[in-house]
RNA sequence: GGGCGGUUAGCUCAGAUGGUUAGAGCGCAUGCUUGACAUGCAUGAGGCCAGAGGUUCGAUUCCUCUACCGCCCA
């Protein structure tokens, strides 16, 4: 290949797509039911079919791809289901927000046609979620995909709620729950965010029903008076003892109300007694239930005050408090009013203020599910990574309360309940009643309501392989193996998954939870719209590839983690695409006419041992950080390796070799490793940086179709290593060092760049006489110098030179004309300085017998060498002030 | 109030069952169009590993407390 068919600049917008369309033709991301190898699998967290993939989809995708194509390239049978989710909410929302663009609201549309715009917009944004996923790389099985209101998922949403409530777990009943007054449906309590508000808390005086005193009650919100229906103090509360049992006077109301003693009211909080509004606040509801008090609910579902506010009906929430505040002040009740920080629930979807209400809503039993649900983490058949996230499962699931799931909506799973027009009866079941069972009646009504979309990303792991079916994915793929997703949907998603893929298929849905953090902008904070600051990763793989995205999203990153991201970051890994693909040009180049596939035999060099053995260890640690989902950890080992040890060591070593005649033995070797480290290389990159590494692959020498299916490579036992590596590693770094001090001192002296400078190596320690000889020319090489080697123990004559102590010996650059004496005193001066600081140290713990007796021998030995190597290095340094003293 | 995470170079982050000379990228300084790559090369400066105790022969690493930042739950 001539090297002008390589462009010198990686273009990854020349590259990605083509290979894409080639790994999709070839069918590389399809799993096969049939297939003997183990399996290994991971079902896509669905995004929401609301808009576009943001960072966070890019980081989550991107992770698990990484996993997917190991795991296949390490021969599993690899399956990953893509899909996406209708988002009830949030996609409703989305829709009406189109529509109130046009003029419209839902309501004039009707359910029907509202429904059809919502299939469009999901036909529409789901392409273009899919598509973009494609853009990133990610090789999931499109054969198999999926969406939460498509055939399959929506019987089994049917069938699991049917078959929960013939078991009792789902009911339907009056509670309290949290309306959202902007979203016009309830949501569930998980959906409530707190936050704290400036309050006011207003005292009140509920005067005895007998004329015998009052009682002071502290309230944040009084607009909600209306609807008490007691005042509690707490048992223990001496203050109020001899209220407990009478009657006091609902002040806006004129109502009598009982006092109750109760110890949830808490004796420290306002005056001790509290007001009991079981119809709008959760903690009274419960009050209530437990007295058998009445609820009197007082707001309609727009939050304005209905009939049972008497005087205050048809008022705004805002309107009632302000009213009844100047009611109670007008007439003597309101003690005072003072400023106060309490928390209140907002919608997590729309930020407005929720309002506990009573009404008539779904809900699942979750205690008997999260039993087991808790056992499987407990016992360990589910496991987070990071191992913490077990606490935060496990505490919620252990105070878990009954799961709201219906929805004031349109969008969504409609809830599989019909009820009777005739007597009332309610029928639950899979499919439309024709008949009412109990009185024969036709006139039946499907309940209005939609489920909430977590119960059907509940079913997700099992859903998708085809349950309630029996089918051959679901035996040969469930469970899958490892569920990748970020903390914040912990509660929302994981948690629910794992109690009902327990329920209904009788094993945990995954074996791991790795779990990630949030994709943060350059300043730490939340990429949002409002802000701005959001990085569309689209863009980035425009600009830089989706490579570059993809490993800017990988390292640095570990798991559990918030990650910042920046153009900065992706701009160096677009500069590692580059550098790849400039090594491997180089390789390319110097293949020409070389076949490696065909060479039987080779006499390796030094160096070539030396880089299969870093090659080996890299291999050994990315198999190793993978296998612990530390993704960012291999990242970074396959960098260093690749820049550091191949191009700027390996490659320029090598360099002199390739120049030889064709057919020397040391260039076909040079020809054959560099082709082995770098196809080797482009295996082990291909899971983090798919399109480049494939691309590389395909035009150099290789065997088999495609690298997304090639072998990734393994490392062999560890205990070779020392017998095979570890003299040339030794060999190796006494080479590096060397280079480095020659390079060092050149730049001091400030020599021109390829200039030729004559250096000596004077050897104090004979062992290392050997390398030095073996490795001069190469020494000469890298650091563009002329060298000598002298075995002469001193440091006579050696007066106009720079110096530098190495292992083994001292490196001088002798210098013509004059040097000043003063810098190069001073130089050797700080080298000794910092060697002194060791050597100290070194010698303090060796005189240590604590230390001699208790600290393992190989510790005590590699102290003992380390001590030796700087007392020997300190000695030399002393002589060479010694002689640059005497100038 | 309960729980969790973080605090390491100017910035962003790695790191070790406790023993290394504590690393990288970006930024900075100096010098370089080196026949793979200026999206590059070479060299360098820059750290009491948040503070205080404890365990230990040895702590940046383990334990306790404190401070600050952030998150979750009530």
């Amino acid at each position: 290949m001539a090297i002008t068919d390589i462009p010198k600049v990686y273009d990854a917008s020349q590259v990605e797509a083509g290979i894409y369309k080639k790994w999709l033709e070839n069918g590389y991301f399809k799993a096969d039911a049939g297939s003997k190898k183990p399996g290994f699998v991971i079902v896509m967290p669905p995004p929401n079919v609301t808009g576009n993939l943001h960072m966070g989809h890019a980081l989550d995708n991107t992770i698990q791809d990484v996993l997917i194509r190991w795991k296949r390239m390490s021969g599993y049978e690899a399956l990953w289901v893509p899909g996406t989710d209708h988002a009830s909410i949030a996609t409703q929302h989305k829709i009406e927000e189109k529509l109130a663009k046009e003029g419209i609201t839902r309501w004039d549309l009707g359910r029907e046609k509202f429904l059809e715009k919502a299939w469009e917009w999901k036909e529409r944004y789901e392409a273009n979620i899919l598509n973009q996923l494609k853009r990133l790389g990610a090789s999931c099985d499109w054969s198999r995909t999926r969406f939460t209101m498509d055939e399959g998922c929506s019987r089994a949403v049917l069938e699991v709620f049917t078959r929960l409530y013939k078991k009792g777990l789902i009911y339907r009943g009056q509670y309290i729950t949290n309306w959202c007054p902007e979203c016009n449906t309830v949501i569930s309590d998980i959906e409530v965010e707190y936050r704290e508000d400036a309050g006011k808390l207003y005292y009140v005086r509920y005067p005895a029903a007998d004329g015998d005193g009052y009682i002071v009650v502290a309230t944040t919100r009084p607009e909600t008076m209306p609807g008490d229906v007691a005042v509690a103090v707490h048992p223990q509360d001496e203050r109020y003892r001899r209220f407990v049992g009478r009657r006091v006077i609902l002040p806006p109301m004129g109502r009598e109300i009982p006092v109750i003693a109760d110890e949830y009211a808490d004796p420290n909080f306002g005056t001790g007694a509290v007001k009991v509004t079981p119809g709008h606040d959760p903690s009274d509801f419960e009050a209530g239930k437990r007295h058998g008090l009445p609820i009197v609910n007082v707001m309609d579902k727009n939050g304005r005050m209905n009939q049972n506010a008497g005087k205050y009906a048809g008022m705004t929430r805002d309107e009632c408090r302000a009213t009844i505040v100047k009611f109670l002040g007008e007439n003597g009740y309101l003690e005072k009013v003072e400023d106060y920080k309490h928390s209140v629930g907002h919608c997590y979807r729309c930020g407005s203020t929720v309002e506990p209400l009573v009404s008539e809503q779904w809900f699942v039993k979750m205690k008997p599910l999260a039993e087991p649900a808790i056992r499987a983490v407990k016992e360990g058949r589910i496991k987070f990574v990071p191992e913490r996230f077990d606490k935060i499962y496990l505490n919620w699931m252990e105070n878990i309360r009954d799961w709201c799931i219906s929805r004031q909506l349109w969008w969504g799973h409609r809830i599989p309940a019909w009820y009777c027009k005739d007597c009332g009866e309610m029928i639950v079941q899979t499919t439309a009643p024709e008949k009412c069972p109990g009185c024969g009646g036709v006139i039946l009504e499907q309940d209005p309501d939609v489920l909430d979309t977590w119960f059907s990303s509940a079913l997700w792991p099992f859903s998708t392989l085809g349950w309630p079916d029996d089918t051959e994915d679901l035996r040969r793929f469930y469970p899958t193996s490892v569920l990748v997703t970020g903390y914040d949907i912990i509660f929302f998603w994981v948690a629910r998954m794992i109690l009902m893929g327990i329920e209904f298929t009788g094993s945990e849905p995954f074996e791991h939870v790795l779990v990630h953090g949030l994709v943060r902008d350059a300043l730490g904070r939340k990429m949002s719209k409002s802000l701005g600051n959001g990085i569309d990763p689209l863009e980035v793989i425009d600009k830089y590839g989706a490579d570059a995205l993809r490993f800017s999203l990988i390292t640095g990153n570990t798991p559990g983690n918030d990650m910042r991201f920046s153009w900065e970051k992706a701009e160096g890994a677009r500069n590692f695409c580059n550098k790849i693909w400039n090594a491997a040009r180089f390789v390319a180049m110097n293949l020409e006419g070389f076949n490696p596939l065909d060479i039987d035999s080779v006499k390796l060099e030094v160096e070539d041992t030396w880089i299969e053995g870093r090659f080996e260890t890299v291999c050994r640690a990315v198999n190793a950080a993978m296998q612990r989902y530390e993704l960012g950890e291999a990242a970074r080992e396959l960098y260093d390796f690749f820049w550091g040890d191949f191009c700027d060591w390996y490659i320029e070593m090598v360099k002199p070799r390739l120049a030889l005649d064709e057919g020397n033995p040391s260039k076909i070797a040079a020809r054959y490793t560099l082709w082995r480290i770098i196809e080797g290389s482009m295996r082990l990159l291909h899971p983090f940086m798919p399109f480049i590494t494939e691309e590389i692959w395909g035009k150099l020498p290789h065997e088999g179709e495609a690298l997304i299916v090639a072998r990734y490579p393994v490392a062999p036992d560890v205990e070779k290593y020392e017998e095979l590596y570890g003299a040339v590693t030794r060999k190796i770094s006494s080479v590096q060092e060397v280079v480095r001090a020659i390079r060092n001192m050149r730049q001091e002296l400030n020599v021109q760049p390829g200039r030729e400078v004559q250096a000596i190596i004077r050897v104090a320690d004979p062992d290392y006489l050997p390398t030095f000889k073996e490795f001069r020319s190469m020494i000469e090489n890298l650091s563009d110098s002329k060298v000598q080697i002298q075995l002469i123990a001193g440091e006579a004559r050696m007066k106009k030179a720079l110096s530098s102590v190495v292992s083994g010996g001292t490196v001088y650059l002798p210098l013509e004309g004059l040097v000043d004496p003063a810098q190069e005193i001073a130089r050797v001066k700080k080298a000794r300085e910092e060697a002194l600081i060791d050597f100290e140290r070194s010698k303090q713990r060796l005189s240590n017998q604590g230390f001699l007796q208790k600290a393992p021998p190989e510790v005590v030995e590699k102290e003992r060498a380390n001590y030796a190597e700087l007392e020997a290095r300190i000695r030399r340094l002393d002589e060479r002030l010694g002689v640059l003293n005497e100038l």
